[in-house]
DNA sequence: TATATTTGTATCGCGCACGATTTAATTGCT
DNA sequence: AGCAATTAAATCGTGCGCGATACAAATATA
């Protein structure tokens, strides 16, 4: 156990550290995202509707753990751009589903190899594929705990 | 290696969780932290300048891995909080030098414990100290090598 | 059936992040 | 000394995140 004088010294945070190379590798992805103009949350809607065609706003927040006060804006933006079309459902008129247009389905095979370069570019001698995995592994971890909590 | 289609599957990417604890975390700082009416950035400024005393804007920056048109306003508003003191350098007029108060030094032994109750809400039969240290590991070293990358 | 509660989305305000640009002070070069 | 290049901060504009609030549609309850 680390006593109170080191605990708050900047290389004994745990937490600093998610957070700076959360920004990095959103800046990272940068050059990638925006030849097609899209920024990293906006990646994100993409994957999400690649995979699952048609969603409501509620369950794309559901997914990428958003609020529709972050997600409303945003997904407004990208309907601009014509990357992705909202409707509200007929069923129930509170609902807006969100479904990619074809130019939002065409990126696809634009962005299918950037995640697969980034993590090329992220190992090296001194960190290796089963270290990435052993981090993924604890990070999906704490998701669960953490955004539990959040309820 | 996994194939193209799966790839862009949200369960198969690494950067995804990694953005998402890191919300989850400055999330689950914010208890704490607004007790004391302060940000996650503002706290890591505290962090430093508990240590260090006095720097420029310029060292702050280094450390946190920001830029200055993010410290600029922050910094400001932490000074009209009166945590801390702006003043120029003397001997090099275009450097400005930051200082805690008697206010932001005494908010030290407020923070002192948090980070440490955090980490306690982090661990878990499936989350072990061994874990968490391997992933910091990991961490640093990406820093190393992605903050290079963008000099 | 009338009313209260819940649910899904949108809006507002504030504080980051960050690329691009500006301004001023210092340094380097001839 | 004189001028260009570099360096340190600040400013501006855009896009997140997110707490708080608003509002309409759907559901539950009396």
């Amino acid at each position: 156990m680390i006593e109170e004088e080191e605990q708050l010294k900047l290389d004994n945070q745990i937490c600093f550290p998610i957070y700076s190379v959360s920004r990095l590798i959103t800046r990272a992805y940068k050059p990638y995202l925006e030849e097609m103009g899209l920024t990293y949350p906006q990646y994100l809607v993409l994957l999400v509707l690649w995979e699952h065609k048609k969603l409501s706003m509620n369950r794309i927040g559901e997914k990428l753990l958003l609020n529709t006060n972050t997600l409303s804006p945003l997904i407004k933006r990208m309907e601009k751009m014509n990357l992705l079309q909202r409707s509200r459902s007929s069923e129930d008129e509170r609902s807006v589903f969100v479904e990619l247009t074809e130019k939002g389905i065409s990126y696809k095979s634009n962005a299918a190899p950037v995640p697969q370069q980034l993590l090329k570019s992220l190992l090296s001698e001194d960190v290796e594929l089963t270290d990435v995995l052993l981090l993924k592994d604890t990070l999906d971890k704490w998701i669960a705990i953490l955004s539990e909590k959040s309820e």
